[in-house]
Parts: C-alpha cells; sequence; structure tokens
DNA sequence: TTATAAAACTAACGGTATTAGTTTTTGGGG
DNA sequence: CCCCAAAAACTAATACCGTTAGTTTTATAA
C-alpha cells in the first residue's frame, strides 16, 4: 500500500552523508528533505522528529563502530589485536567524522537499545583486554584509559587541535605502543 | 552616554551560567535576552550575534583554564606538577561542563586571539613536560597524548560513558600514574 | 539645560521544527 | 478488474529562533 519513495533507512542513510560531508549542525529536516526531495512534514511519516533521527544515527554508529572493530580484531590476539582496534577506531572517526560525533554526544534520554550498542563496544574491548589478565579493577581502569585515548584523540584530530608539524599518525603510533607497554608493566608487576 | 544595564561582560557570563547548568545548546538568544530580563535585539548592541558570543566565550574559557592550570603547577615540578595540572583540568571540566563544551567544539574560524589562547595552553604544557628533557618530536607525541587522555576522558565522563560500578577517580589517578610512568620509561631508553 | 550617542525598544523577515488536515497513490480482497 | 483502505505524500498554519531596520528612551558631556 504504500508509496515506494522513502524509508528510514534511505533518510538515515542520507543524514550520515549530510553529517559526514557538513557536520552534525547541517543535519536539519529542511536540509534532509532538500536533498531527499521530499517537503519535511513528509519525513514525519517515517521518523518522530529531528531528535529520534538522531538517536536512530547514534544508534546506526555505534552498530557500524562495533563491526569494524569486530572485523580489525578477527583472528589476533593481545597486542596485534589491541592495535588493529585503535587503528579502526579511529579510521571510524576518520570516514565518518559527522557520524562519530551524533554517534558520541548524549541524547536527551538513553533506551535500552542504545544503552546495550555501547555496551556491546565496551564488552569487545573488554574480551581484548582479556588477554592481559588484569583483575577486574585494574582492567575497568585500563578500558577507561584506552577509550580516553581513542575518543580525546579523534576528537581533537577532527576539530583540528594537532596543528604542529609533527606527524600526526607517528603520534598515534607512539601513544598506543606506550599504553600498550604500561599494560605488560602493570601485568607482571 | 550609555545606559548602565547591560554590559559584554555580564552577557558572557550569564550565557556561561545557562551553558553550565543547562548545556550549550540551551544557550540561546532568546533564553539569554530572557535571563537579562531584556529584548534579544537588545544583545546586538553589545555582541555581534550567537557565533560571536561562542567565540567569546570559548575565548573565555580557554583563558580561565589557563588560568587554573598555571595556579596548579605553582611551586611543582615533573610528575608533582603534571599530576597537579591533569586534576585542575578535569576539575575545571566538572566547574565549568558547559563552558568547557563550547571552548573545545572548533568555532568556524579560528582567528589569532583566539590561537594564541590555545596555543598559550599548549605552551604551558610544555613547560612542564621540559623537566623530562625528552626530544622535540617525542614530546610532542606526549602532549598529544596527555591531550588526548584529558579531554577524552573529560569529554566521557560529562557524557555519562563511565557507568561501571568502579570509582571514576582511582581511574583517573590510574591512568595518570601510567602516563607518567610511561614518560619516564622513554626517557632512560 | 540641552544635544548627542549609546542602549533599549517594536516590528518585521526568513528559517527552523512540528502539527493538523487534505490529497494522492498503491496494492490486496471482493 | 475494480475499489477501497491505508500509507505516504502534500499544503497550511503555528510557534520559536536569529537577525535587521527603524524608533524611542536615557544618561552624560558640553
Amino acid at each position: 500500500m504504500p508509496r515506494v519513495g522513502l524509508d528510514i533507512n534511505k533518510i538515515i542513510e542520507t543524514a550520515v552523508e549530510i553529517a559526514d560531508q557538513e557536520g552534525i549542525e547541517a543535519v536539519t529536516l529542511a536540509t534532509l528533505a532538500r536533498k531527499l526531495s521530499v517537503k519535511s512534514p513528509s519525513l514525519f511519516n517515517h521518523i518522530k522528529g529531528l531528535a529520534s533521527l538522531k538517536r536512530e544515527m547514534s544508534l546506526y554508529g555505534l552498530r557500524l563502530l562495533l563491526e569494524k572493530l569486530k572485523n580489525s580484531i578477527e583472528g589476533k590476539q593481545q597486542d596485534e589485536a589491541l592495535y588493529a582496534m585503535a587503528y579502526a577506531y579511529v579510521a571510524f572517526t576518520r570516514e565518518h567524522p559527522g557520524l562519530y560525533e551524533v554517534t558520541i554526544q548524549a541524547p536527551e534520554v538513553i533506551d535500552g537499545e542504545l544503552k546495550k550498542a555501547g555496551d556491546d563496544i565496551v564488552e569487545l574491548i573488554i574480551y581484548v583486554l582479556k588477554d592481559y589478565n588484569l583483575d577486574y579493577e585494574k582492567m575497568i581502569h585500563t578500558i577507561r584509559g584506552l577509550r580516553s585515548i581513542l575518543h580525546g584523540f579523534s576528537s581533537l584530530e577532527q576539530s583540528g587541535a594537532f596543528a604542529l608539524s609533527v606527524n600526526v599518525e607517528e603520534s598515534f603510533k607512539y601513544i598506543i605502543k606506550n599504553f600498550i607497554k604500561a599494560i605488560h608493566r602493570v601485568d607482571r608487576k
């Protein structure tokens, strides 16, 4: 019975395109509707509103990130897996700067689905860190440290904060290398 | 000749209050004007517009952060100074969550004044790291690592990402401690 | 005391999200 | 084959936002 023009996936994909090309603040129902050759009230047949759309984008982003991280560690363990995951993380933020932005920023309400998508990523990190045999508390500290580094680095890079001439890629390698070294030191202490 | 009601400092202070209490997205000329018991066009006698106001807030935030960091390291060196600075940084983001948000997010144009305020903070970090006698490249890597940790941790904490039961303060101490240890290892290698 | 300039105001415009109500289209049941 | 119900588009309207233009008020310097 429906008209076959739009569907929610097409809407989300287009919104992600706008976000990645022009930034998250450029994602409005007006620009989105224009890009989809439709009037903005028509979007309400598929989404509840702008806030709801951003929630959908966030969920999409979290799931895509999880998939990329999972793929990156396939067949790898310990340091190799950790390196791969770290690189996959920043690769994602570079490929999808706008999507990453909306994925990170806290929505007004976090429902179960959104929480699970976030928890799944944390669980994957736990899975990789299991190889290091840290006790529970230290593992949590380590996860928080890793997430801080990954998110902080990505966020600062996107906002153009790393302006100096030294190669940014080298810096990231250096930072992750030292972080991993630190885990090993703790382990044998 | 002017009426003595408003001035630009009062406007910025009030905008910062709104940002810290309700988030940066709640800072609109409308809410700001209401809180100042004035009509929103009146604000244009003091500021050029909303974008300009956010630039002023960002500059204010950077300068305030610099001051807090400077005060924190007074009379301290090396590890002690680094610890103090790290704690002062997160203390600032907790005291001024909204101001920190607008301070970090990149404005559309970065003028000289804004750039200098950011550079001053980086210079202060360089000043503290000088004690470790790192070569230039490693120092830049280290600065980027430290900034990533500080910003990443603050940002994730603010967005409620550290939900597990383990004490967040302990995690931060652990992260900074290991970061500092890593600097020492590089130093003597 | 008065002229002037700053700072407030009102009115208006274009852009936004959103709601209500209407028209169009489409695909399955008679 | 047709028709009708439901989905999906539309138009019209509302409320809020930032911003501009033009007007009025007010404080102070001369």
